[in-house]
DNA sequence: CTATAATCTGCACATGCGTGCAGCATCGGG
DNA sequence: CCCGATGCTGCACGCATGTGCAGATTATAG
């Protein structure tokens, strides 16, 4: 899992696995049958990883239903720190498990945001799906982008330290904003040309 | 440089490049040396070409130097469909082309937003840095993650079709924030527990 | 027209890959 | 005691890849 994390499935030899498992090229084979059978085997581990941490995240009690994925993530860091690593890989390889995780990550949100609207700790919006594929992209491309925002910035986003620096500027834009104009009348629609996203 | 940001450098080979371009893969090498000759060569012209794109953006008239870098990305697409492809590629390979193009964006992100906040168009920051590394992000993650989100919701977010309803919720969350709650007195630092990002 | 340089090809080689196969060790149930 | 199943290995095969090399073709300068 961390091979595949870190240099993705298709760079990484089976004779590279098998070294640093300890044993020969051979059992690797013989235990998941071809190399893709290993990818399907840490694919679904992984799947099943995210998808314990999403109805954990959706049904606990502390901090409600409203923490972050980000911080969600951030905070199973510790238990399985290539967690995030594979989860980026599994978006960035594409295909059929992208899609089926970002779906389920999606409907997560969507049906989060939607209790949380309900609750009156959210605007309601003029288009509940965008603007929940829209947060979820925003979480999730910290995960993607992680190295070259601690690169940059110095700090590192996705642990203990950096995170309440990142978090304090997520938490200022989405409950304040960044735009000063942008208070449109009433068509959210037709905005003012020439905005800053 | 189309097969390079579909399925990586890696994955395809110099046999493919070569039958496509109909000439013999011994030409590829005798010109570029090598394949990382001209993985380097290719990467060189989209840097480039995002270099020309961010400075045409920050110097131009048309609608100011507040335009996003999203809809700049999605008006260069009809001249070159395959640059956010590309760029994608560049940012997920990581490595030093991967920092540096980033750094450059976010340097001109920083600098930009500093202009925008001096003309009062942007609400200042306690933390100037981390925002506009966050508002990048935000940006990139339409490009790293355009083909769930066509799939998922089915818009292209950056297709001229598809933007404007995306465009709107962007505006809306930057222009009035998503939470209702967050509104604290004056310590944009120690948020509330367990509110969303 | 000719000589020289640039463009371009076919062929072959070394390398590293996934994987099949025959066999060795280990161990628990009869 | 033994014997079948299981965990595990070494070896080798077929294949695809990047690339070097000798030469053919084409363009260009004198």
């Amino acid at each position: 899992m961390r091979l595949f994390a870190q240099r993705g499935a298709a760079a990484v030899t089976i004779r590279e696995i098998a070294a640093e498992a300890g044993v020969s090229p051979s059992l690797v084979i013989h235990h998941y049958g071809s190399k893709e059978g290993l990818r399907e085997a840490v694919d679904k581990r992984a799947i099943a990883l995210v998808d314990a941490l999403v109805t954990e995240l959706t049904t606990s009690s502390s901090g409600g239903p409203s923490a972050s994925l980000a911080a969600a993530l951030s905070s199973e860091l510790e238990g399985d720190p290539l967690l995030p690593a594979y989860l980026r890989r599994l978006l960035i390889d594409g295909g059929k498990p992208a899609e089926t995780l970002f779906r389920s990550l999606f409907e997560a949100v969507l049906s989060g945001f939607a209790t949380l609207e309900a609750a009156g700790l959210v605007r309601p919006s003029s288009d509940a799906e965008v603007r929940a594929a829209f947060l979820l992209v925003n979480d999730l491309a910290v995960v993607l982008l992680r190295d070259q925002v601690h690169e940059v910035l110095g700090i590192d986003p996705l642990a203990r330290s950096g995170m309440e620096r990142w978090t304090a500027q997520v938490l200022d834009v989405y409950s304040r904003g960044v735009l000063t104009i942008g208070e449109v009348s009433s068509t959210e629609t037709d905005p003012p040309r020439g905005a800053a996203s």
